[in-house]
DNA sequence: GTCTATACTTCGATAGAC
DNA sequence: GTCTATCGAAGTATAGAC
């Protein structure tokens, strides 16, 4: 599995580079993930979307576990990348809220919860990864919710953390996945409320 | 390696009546669901489950997505029948939550949101179901908010039902399907905390 | 690296004996 | 109603030619 780093070729030959055809079935089988979930990643349907053999999925990948894996992988470096910047804007909270209300995130994650739900190895990557953002959510909150004069006894950043991303989340949840939106509309304005006690009206 | 183990049975004596074997199917798929997920209900494996022919499945559901449609109603009744009790507690905001807590509640859900991802006749099943619990609650919730003085403007019921489950499930979601219980005690305690103010300590 | 071809598995569903 | 037997489709994965 791990010998099969790709090779360097005749330069100049018409024929795709090794890693051209990795990066092909990666964002076909993410493309496959999100627009039909992941019982439509197999070998053979991610071969066709890429337009290559499906054989060349498990000479690249190994198993289709090890495909997902680093389909999940490649996502969770640009995601948190992202968090980065988002916790950096000027209206931090306001910034977090609408990372979090972004339904690719969370459709692209709940994919994968699903999977992990029988899959040990996918689990675990998730709960790691999940900690890790977490975590570097926590550690920001602390600061910004400091500098706003909160206490950390009347909320803690941790519980601000916890609240802020399962709201959202739900609820891009229920409307993804099931199509229903009663009552999100004077929820999310209840919310934008909260925030911009604290951070004034949106900017930007 | 199924149907070699039970065979004929005395006309007249033991045998199973058909709402047995049909009940019996039932049972053996939402066992199935519940403890591997909905992969692992196939027709084979249940017909396994509940010790009698796969075939039978088909004979008494048709197709399978007719069986789980089926599952998922049985449940929806014996639910809806609890959350009504549950919003006659006497400390009612309590009682939802707690109900709102019950991993078993948000497994089953989960797994079938995840299969109605790509199931459109579940996923329809899901949505009308879910927007008459929430009506439901939002009902009972509307009384309750008005009784312990909350005005509408405040915190309107609609939005109350939304956080409370949103809150509750989440974290549920987090747990069951992750592992992850970081922050979750502080959370709870938070919103614990929020419900005390209206209705005291819990009891019984 | 990429392809063809194939072994092996498991699925949904049905026909027909009893 | 229940079982046996089976078809056809789709999946994972590997071997071997090029």
């Amino acid at each position: 599995m791990f010998g099969r780093v790709p090779k360097v070729y005749h330069p100049g030959v018409a024929r795709a580079r090794a890693t051209d055809t990795r990066d092909g079935l990666l964002d076909a089988a993410e493309r496959l993930l999100m627009r039909e979930g992941y019982p439509a990643v197999t070998s053979r349907r991610v071969g066709a979307e890429a337009e290559v053999n499906p054989a060349l999925v498990h000479y690249h990948f190994g198993s289709m576990d090890d495909l997902l894996l680093a389909v999940y992988r490649r996502r969770v470096v640009e995601g948190t990348e992202h968090l980065r910047r988002v916790l950096e804007d000027p209206q931090p909270l306001w910034a977090l809220w609408e990372y979090n209300c972004d339904p690719r995130g969370t459709a692209f994650t709940m994919e994968f919860v699903a999977l992990g739900n029988h899959r040990p190895v996918i689990r675990a990557e998730i709960a790691a990864s999940a900690t890790r953002v977490r975590a570097l959510q926590v550690d920001a909150l602390d600061h910004i919710l400091t500098r706003y004069g909160i206490a950390r006894r009347e909320c803690p950043p941790l519980v601000a953390s916890v609240l802020l991303s399962s709201v959202s989340r739900y609820l891009v949840l229920e409307q993804q996945a099931l199509g229903i939106t009663d009552g999100h509309d004077q929820t999310v304005r209840f919310v934008e409320g909260f925030l911009r006690q604290y951070e004034g009206r949106r900017r930007g």
